[in-house]
DNA sequence: CCTCGGTTCAAACGTCCGTTTCAAACGAAC
DNA sequence: GTTCGTTTGAAACGGACGTTTGAACCGAGG
């Protein structure tokens, strides 16, 4: 045969895919998906075992190409900066572009990918337990050392909270995609992909490179 | 009576706080916050009118006293610069602040309502429409005008994009426990409110002062 | 005393859910 | 042509869900 079962399990992706991105787990039906992607409600328990299962693989099979292109540009930063640090600019970048640009490729998923792994941590513990202790694992630590090295002086556990911060960041406005219009009175739109990119990491570049506020909270041994 | 029906309502409010925090609207059941509050299935339908109704009753009876936290703080920011502009560290603290220290405060929901808060988005969208077009408006519009007041050479486009960042982040930290942890091995706490506070506003104040970056994407008129 | 509005209660309603079952269809191998 | 493993199909399962119902309860007012 040809691809007889590909074709369905592929097709039940794509659908389930757009029905958890607009509805998240519980909310999105087996019995939707299954019926937009024109297949039998059993044939989701067949390739995939059960709801579950199939949340991960929908996540799965986009977060590693999404990751391998992280990874590349990551270490394309690294080998233009030879010997020395990469350039915190194209750290940020590798971290985020990659994800912004996914959501306008609808090759590949597109806006409905981009929201659901948004939202991913909101999804019932045990899934996002799941992936970020595995596909996303990687990725944070290639990340974790390339900002450590971009930031020397930067203090390891500062680094850890403005990394936690940047990734809030990204996360939410891939989500979100009601409020920058609100914020801006309609002027700014989240589709605007390159334009996110061009206003997120400067921005993110300005907050990394924060100089530590000597607080009274703050005082613990490490300064500045 | 003393308040026999006041209690049971809230005694409601309460369970549902818990509930919905930790599994979302669609993940928790009306049987299980009945339960833990020791009321009747009927008694949301009595007291609410659906579940619906009784999630935006959860929601609007932590936001209100929030939102007027923020103002005050706002206001303080702004009488105590006198005729210029807030400092823009004052305006970021009013608007983080309060939300961080409610985490704590569990007289007045503690971290079950926050992290609603936070997900709040990821609720089905006609819920989560109905706060951001009602108690959010005014807070929204007021920071809006701070901010600008604070960066005044910066571009109302710019402005808004990153007020979308800072939120963003401001969100997802308050929402995604596991990630600080993962980030820094364990040795950062989301607990730590007062440190969350200590590293949000400074990252976000270099943020939000971050130099407009001279890209060929943007062409547009307004440049730095 | 009785009544009455506000509140609680147990029980049921109809619907939708994820999952299972088992037979039918199908193409490839012999 | 028969067999076999793989895939699809229609139908049902048991359970959980939000909601509704109607009676019971109870303190206050007459």
């Amino acid at each position: 045969m040809t691809t007889p079962s590909t074709d369905t399990r592929a097709r039940l992706l794509d659908a389930a895919e757009r029905a958890f991105s607009d509805k998240g787990f519980d909310g999105a039906a087996l019995r939707e998906i299954t019926t937009e992607a024109k297949a039998n409600l059993a044939a989701v328990h067949y390739h995939f075992g059960s709801k579950e299962e199939l949340f991960l693989a929908v996540v799965a099979r986009r977060i590693e190409p999404l990751n391998r292109e992280r990874l590349a540009l990551l270490d394309a930063a690294e080998a233009k900066a030879g010997a020395r640090a990469p350039a915190l600019e194209d750290v940020i970048e590798a971290l985020v572009a990659p994800m912004l640009r996914l959501a306008r490729d609808e090759a590949r998923g597109g806006a409905a990918f981009v929201r659901l792994f948004g939202r991913l941590q909101n999804e019932p513990e045990a899934i996002w337990r799941r992936i970020l202790g595995g596909p996303l694992a990687e990725v944070r630590a290639r990340f974790s050392a390339a900002l450590a090295r971009a930031l020397p002086e930067l203090d390891r556990g500062e680094l850890a909270w403005r990394m936690h911060f940047a990734i809030g960041a990204l996360c939410n406005v891939i989500v979100d995609r009601q409020r920058l219009e609100l914020l801006s009175d309609g002027q700014q739109s989240s589709e605007d992909v390159e334009g996110a990119i061009a206003h997120l990491v400067p921005f993110l570049a300005a907050a990394f490179r924060a100089r530590t506020r000597p607080s009274p909270a703050q005082t613990r041994s490490a300064r500045r």
